[in-house]
RNA sequence: GGACGAUUAGCUCAGUUGGCUAGAGCGCUUCUCUUACAAAGAAGAAGUCACUGGUUCGAGUCCAGUAUCGUCCACCA
């Protein structure tokens, strides 16, 4: 045994320097791979992880997919990259900042100004952005440090800025007036996915605007009536029909409304008054009314949150102020009819929790819907669509693709300008204009505009003051980190962009399909006119054992860096990757890592066994000859080709956890289990070593994408001088060349020996016989004599309990002992028996079997099934009432001999 | 409100075009320190496949509906 090798495996002592021992290598890069100049590609690049947060779980499951894809190929002659990142998360990083700021400091970055509080954003950025990375390399992701991104470095901010020129000049990046989710106290505008609901109390008033106004209408925001232009009415509604299309000037609340009744479907007749207050300029739904039917906008509350000038008395006061005193003039005037409570959802900011106010801002657009040149006459939102629905890109599991198509079909244009300072400036100027606020009373229409990179040279130009939607650069995420606008020249690709691009897989969570796949889909197509990968795998989320999300405030979170430090980096990789299918969610605790761990071990211990007793530099597969091969030596082989097989297939099918599940049970059961045992005795021990060292070799190169630096530390002990990272892929051609022509008689000796073990297992646990006690067993293998005599000695060693083994030519009849007959083996075990105990199991076995020949029976009499099912079913069941039925005979005579 | 997913052994999950006396791991029970491994080995108990119907010779698998849980989307005066 070597000295060298401990009886239990500690990954923590070793995992951190195979690291090294690879990045040293350089073969994380594909440039330093020796490939052939014809070799195929093989591109992922990493989602890149929010520099806000720490690696959690999610990340770990993420990594340890993209690196068994990655290792997969590279083993398979990839020329293969996997290039890192990090996420700049505009609006993410730049709160915890704020908090952080406002904890530590007491201060706003309001009163640090612009410069100083992005100083602060970057310092707290290097600090996190490293740890991140550090920890990456804890999962023993093989990523190339050398193209390593990050959205908001210098390469990144270059092609950012090109493509917003570029959209801009091509008509579908333009400014327009929109309603948008504010929220008053951050002073920014959310997106979609930033406004968070929250089911609330709240009073429900009905009251009618004046005492000339012919009906009531119901709302819960009445402030927000002083900029109503319209009543909607459901068209269907006969209360009033009569009056769609009728305009009225009325006095509401002391202030001058006009009114126009309009006839909209989605109004409920059965809520409230069936009649509803149009606010454009404050209500989501209410916009896009105004938009349809040409109604006036009126801007009632401003971006402090507070009513606007022009509002008499209002003016000045908050949303909260304004509402209680417009319900005291209703009151005062008697108009007010019902107070209800009623339960709705509040909008509020997913940052600071403030109710968001829809307010009509100028933003920054992205177009989906215009149809341009550059996209042969389409739009962005078409080709999109297009190349989901051609297969050009596919997904897995397969049902995403109709979310996908679901979320792009309803998609509007995209709102891509944010007033927040931590991000990629929008590189557009304007003239003549000192301090241009977002919402200021000249329209940046209005002024001059300049696109483009550099500030002109003439003075007065002012730069907008906003930043992109994060997702508008992690959207070019593919291409971006290729060196695309440099690579990219007269519509031709060169360097990475051109050997890398498109690339072949995106691993995300299904999460974020809708806000980042759909992006990088349309933002590829515009840039490149192709698209940015051609499968996406969609992942689940990584929750606890009661399926649970993991939070901080819940305390039930896993950190990987301690899973990692406790089991090793294997165990944790293997926990995520096997036990769960593409698609679904996948719950992580501690007792499932351990097992794996406890994999690990038994891997360790073959190696161990195998290097202890073998002479490694015998390994040469030519030096088998087939014909001084045993029944197990042929079985081990075979199996182990057809492991090659299904995990090749599975691996293709993105069946990570089957192709895992495969591997162990192969490892475990047949290899560790069967032949290593056989090993230990069998005679033909050159051939036994050459064939343990070849098997462990390969099952070493089969486990490598599971579980790198356990596999690359056993193959390192193992003398070689390669690392086992860039080792070939085993094949199944080897195992085949050993093999030569299967022998079919001697095939099914070994599955009857097979049979007969487990059936001797079996009898000896079912017969209570005295633990630790022996027994003799005495064989009458009749025509298999000869194959019998030769392998009987595996029989007995196979942990059977049998500790004397006789075989006759002839059976004898051996009273009281325990008889087992499998293909015309038969076996007498002889040993004291409990012959009541052992009567009741066989008479409860038998009752099942009768009962089993019965339903097969009663099936093949069905003429139905005799004449529909197919004739390999039919034959199926034959068999197996034949094979039932002898059974209950073999029980029944046993039960005989037993009286 | 809309869409999607889940529901199989005490727990976590497989079960690929319907052919299944429904499998695995963990846990549990019994036995074994057997010279690679007690983080092991040998064996065992344990399930009306959520429920109700339908299609079919045959349904865990397909269809419809119901319930519970989860996720995403939309947001309603």
């Amino acid at each position: 045994m070597p000295k060298d090798l401990p009886k239990t495996y500690h990954p923590q002592k070793t995992e951190d320097e195979i690291y090294q021992k690879w990045e040293k290598s350089g073969y994380f890069n594909p440039d330093n791979l020796k490939l052939p100049e014809d070799a195929k590609t093989y591109s992922v690049i990493l989602p890149p992880p929010n520099i806000t947060d720490k690696l959690h779980l999610g990340h770990v499951s993420m990594l340890a997919i993209e690196d068994l894809l990655i290792r997969y190929h590279r083993m398979n002659g990839f020329k293969t990259l996997w290039i890192p990142g990090t996420d700049h998360a505009a609006i993410a990083t730049q709160n915890v900042v704020e908090k952080k700021l406002l904890k530590e400091k007491k201060i706003t970055r309001h009163d640090l100004g612009r410069d100083k509080f992005l100083e602060e954003v970057w310092s707290f950025l290097q600090e996190t952005q490293s740890i991140i990375l550090r920890q990456i390399k804890k999962t023993g992701a093989s990523l190339d440090w050398s193209r390593e991104a990050f959205t908001l470095d210098e390469k990144r901010k270059q092609a950012v800025s090109q493509m917003f020129i570029d959209m801009y000049h091509a008509g579908i990046i333009y400014r327009g007036e929109r309603i948008v989710n504010w929220c008053p106290r951050c002073h920014s505008t959310l997106a979609d996915d930033e406004v968070e609901y929250k089911e609330q109390e709240n009073k429900f008033y009905t009251f009618k605007y004046s005492k000339d106004f012919p009906f009531a209408i119901s709302t819960t925001r009445p402030e927000t009536k002083l900029g109503d232009t319209a009543i909607a009415v459901n068209p269907k509604d006969e209360r009033y029909k009569k009056y769609i299309g009728r305009n009225f000037k009325i006095n509401f609340a002391g202030f001058p409304l006009k009114l126009k009744i309009i006839a909209d479907r989605n109004v409920d007749m059965n809520f409230g008054t069936g009649a509803l207050g149009v606010t454009p300029a404050h209500s989501m739904a209410d916009w896009q009314m105004a938009e349809k039917n040409n109604l006036a906008i009126v801007k009632v509350i401003g971006e402090d949150g507070k009513i606007r000038e022009g509002f008499k008395n209002y003016s000045g006061k908050t949303v909260a102020e304004a509402r209680q005193m417009i319900i005291r003039e209703l009151k005062n005037k008697k108009l007010l009819e019902k107070v209800e409570d009623i339960k709705n959802n509040l909008s509020l900011c997913y940052r600071c929790g403030t109710p968001v106010e829809p307010l009509p801002s100028e933003q920054w657009f992205v177009s989906v819907d215009k149809k341009i040149k550059k996209l042969g006459n389409k739009s962005l939102k078409e080709r999109a669509i297009e190349v989901a629905h051609q297969e050009k890109i596919k997904f897995i599991p397969e049902r995403f693709k109709k979310r996908y198509l679901d979320w792009m079909e309803n998609l509007h244009d995209w709102c891509i300008s944010r007033q927040i300072w931590f991000g990629h400036r929008i590189p557009v100027w304007y003239k003549n204009s000192s301090q241009f606020t977002v919402h200021g009373s000249q329209s940046a229409n209005e002024k001059e505009i300049y696109v483009g990179v550099k500030k002109p040279e003439e003075k007065n130009w002012i730069q907008d003051s906003d930043t992109l939607d994060t997702w508008f650069s992690s959207g070019m995420w593919t291409f971006s980190t290729l060196g695309w606008p440099d690579n990219f020249k007269d519509n031709k690709k060169s360097g990475d962009l051109k050997k890398f691009h498109p690339t072949q897989v995106l691993e995300t969570g299904y999460e974020i399909l809708t806000l980042w796949v759909s992006r990088m889909v349309m933002l590829s197509l515009f840039a490149l006119n192709e698209i940015p990968f051609e499968n996406v795998y969609l992942h689940g989320m990584v929750l606890d054992k009661h399926g649970k999300k993991m939070s901080k405030s819940r305390g039930n979170g896993i950190d990987p860096l301690d899973v990692i430090k406790k089991f090793g980096a294997d165990s944790v990789r293997l926990a995520t990757l096997i036990g769960n299918t593409p698609g679904n969610d996948v719950k992580i605790y501690e007792e499932k890592i351990k097992s794996f761990r406890n994999f690990t071990n038994k891997l360790w211990n073959i190696a161990r066994f195998i290097i202890g007793n073998c002479k490694l530099q015998n390994s040469n597969s030519n030096q088998v000859s087939s014909n001084k091969l045993t029944l197990a030596d042929k079985w081990i082989l075979t199996e182990m080709k057809n492991l090659i097989t299904e995990v090749n297939d599975s691996l293709t099918k993105y069946n990570f956890s089957q192709a895992g599940e495969k591997l162990k049970e192969f490892t475990w059961n047949s290899f560790a289990d069967w032949y290593v045992e056989v090993s230990k005795f069998e005679k033909n021990k050159e051939e036994k070593n050459i064939i343990l060292i070849i098997l462990l070799k390969d099952l070493l190169k089969l486990w490598h994408p599971f579980m790198p630096f356990l596999t690359e530390n056993i193959w390192e002990k193992m003398e070689n001088k390669n690392l086992l990272m860039i080792e070939k892929w085993p094949s199944e051609k080897k195992y085949l060349a050993i093999l030569g022509t299967p022998n079919e008689t001697e095939w099914y000796i070994f599955s009857k020996i097979q049979s007969i073990i487990i059936a001797v297992r079996n009898a000896r646990a079912k017969n209570n016989i005295e633990p630790g006690k022996k027994i003799e067993a005495l064989i009458y293998a009749g025509e298999h004599y000869s194959a019998i005599k030769n392998e009987g000695i595996l029989i007995k060693s196979l942990r059977t309990g049998i500790d004397k083994l006789e075989i006759k030519e002839k059976g004898e009849k051996i009273p009281g002992a325990i008889y087992i007959s499998e293909g015309g083996i038969e076996i007498y075990l002889i040993s004291a028996i409990d012959k009541n105990k052992e009567k009741l199991r066989f008479e409860k076995e038998l009752d099942n079997f009768k009962k089993y020949a019965a339903g097969l029976e009663k099936k093949l009499k069905n003429k139905n099934f005799i004449e529909k099912a197919p004739e390999k079913i039919v034959q199926q069941n034959k068999e197996n009432l034949k094979k039932t039925e002898a059974k209950i005979q073999k029980i029944e005579k046993y039960l005989k001999n037993l009286d």
